[in-house]
DNA sequence: TTAAGTGCAAATACTTTGCTGAATC
DNA sequence: GATTCAGCAAAGTATTTGCACTTAA
């Protein structure tokens, strides 16, 4: 019982930083193998497959979830809404905020900095880190998944395990407590059944 | 099949900082629910349980490790890999420079963090992020278990799940891939079976 | 109108790095 | 004795914040 969703880029490409993206210093994450290129190639809007128009005029999924948190709806978070309702992947801070830029120069990527933040304390929206320093966001309402991140090209892809649920929640009892959230990321490489390995993408060096 | 394993501080008073620790800006992690007190209640060495004087001689385990792998031992480096190596807990880099200080104060926050990348790198520790966007370190030797993060104080419980191991590796293998590391972090709120709720330690706003 | 939001730039916090002197193998 | 390492301080990167101005309700 499970169900696999891609959310990085559909094909393998996705190597490049698929803009100018920083890189530099801080290149670490959470594992022992590192890994290169954290979710590389971003997805934000839908492809073709646009929200109807009707339900357009309503705002985001997001915006509406802060109107009905009594949110001051400014333009600038509108946009924001709009960028994290309509992402497919998990953007980073820097991310959003050229999405954003390119729907409404007129704003700050400190606007980003903190609006993320505010929703993420409503929770409206659920931080992730998948290591590369930078944390990266994504609609509450997505539901419980997880995440199985490849090490070589940084591309994540979500699935969920129903049976899983019943099983951390028994051992967090056991332990004496009651589960708030659940993270669990499995770090893994693509089999290559066709040809044999020796010539990955990242290769270990 | 599970055994828990605490490693915060033995008692329930963690609450605070235990040493001059920063807070201020970066206290944000990684999950909805905004823990307040990253591990708070450092344990260092073994209380009263130490190494054998004779294992002693011949360096903690870390540094053995070192050794096998070829690296110039030092005597920051051997100093570092000692307090790696007692560690009950998840130090971030500037506890274990405390920590390293106190038992040679030649030792620099520079030093260790290169210290502590390169056995990370070498796999002989891994890097933890449990959120407040300091990394932690540990032995990898410590051998594959999960973490138990109480929301509430920031204590740290070690877990393992035998049948766990085998059902993650079987998703990765429907979706294409190979595990090569797991991260599973359940954040909970103790049980408080005894007096009801409504005071809890860090209370939730 | 008035509290709340925004931009900008400065400030923080964590981590890395260049360079020179020092220690290991 | 050559290569690798350490210290120090400066640089980077991610994120937050003070302040004056703007805007939503």
């Amino acid at each position: 019982m499970w169900m696999g969703r891609e959310t990085g880029c559909g094909s393998e490409h996705l190597i490049g930083p698929a803009d100018g993206g920083r890189v530099p210093a801080a290149n670490r994450e959470g594992q022992a193998s590192r890994m290169t290129h954290p979710e590389a190639g971003h997805q934000e809007a839908p492809p073709r497959r646009q929200v109807p128009a009707r339900r357009r005029q309503a705002g985001s999924a997001i915006e509406r979830a802060c109107v009905a948190r009594g949110l001051k709806m400014t333009g600038q978070r509108r946009v924001i809404a709009r960028v994290l309702s309509e992402a497919l992947d998990h953007p980073d801070v820097e991310e959003v905020y050229r999405r954003a830029a390119r729907l409404d120069s007129r704003i700050s990527i400190a606007t980003v900095y903190r609006t993320v933040r505010l929703l993420e304390e409503k929770g409206i929206l659920e931080r992730r880190d998948f290591g590369g320093g930078r944390a990266r966001y994504e609609p509450s309402e997505h539901g419980h998944h997880y995440h199985l991140i490849d090490v070589d090209t940084g591309r994540v892809i979500e699935f969920s395990e129903g049976g899983q649920e019943a099983l951390l929640q028994a051992i967090a009892e056991r332990l004496g407590f009651t589960i708030v959230s659940v993270r669990l990321e499995l770090f893994g490489r693509r089999n290559v059944p066709e040809r044999d390995e020796a010539e990955r993408p990242g290769g270990n060096k």
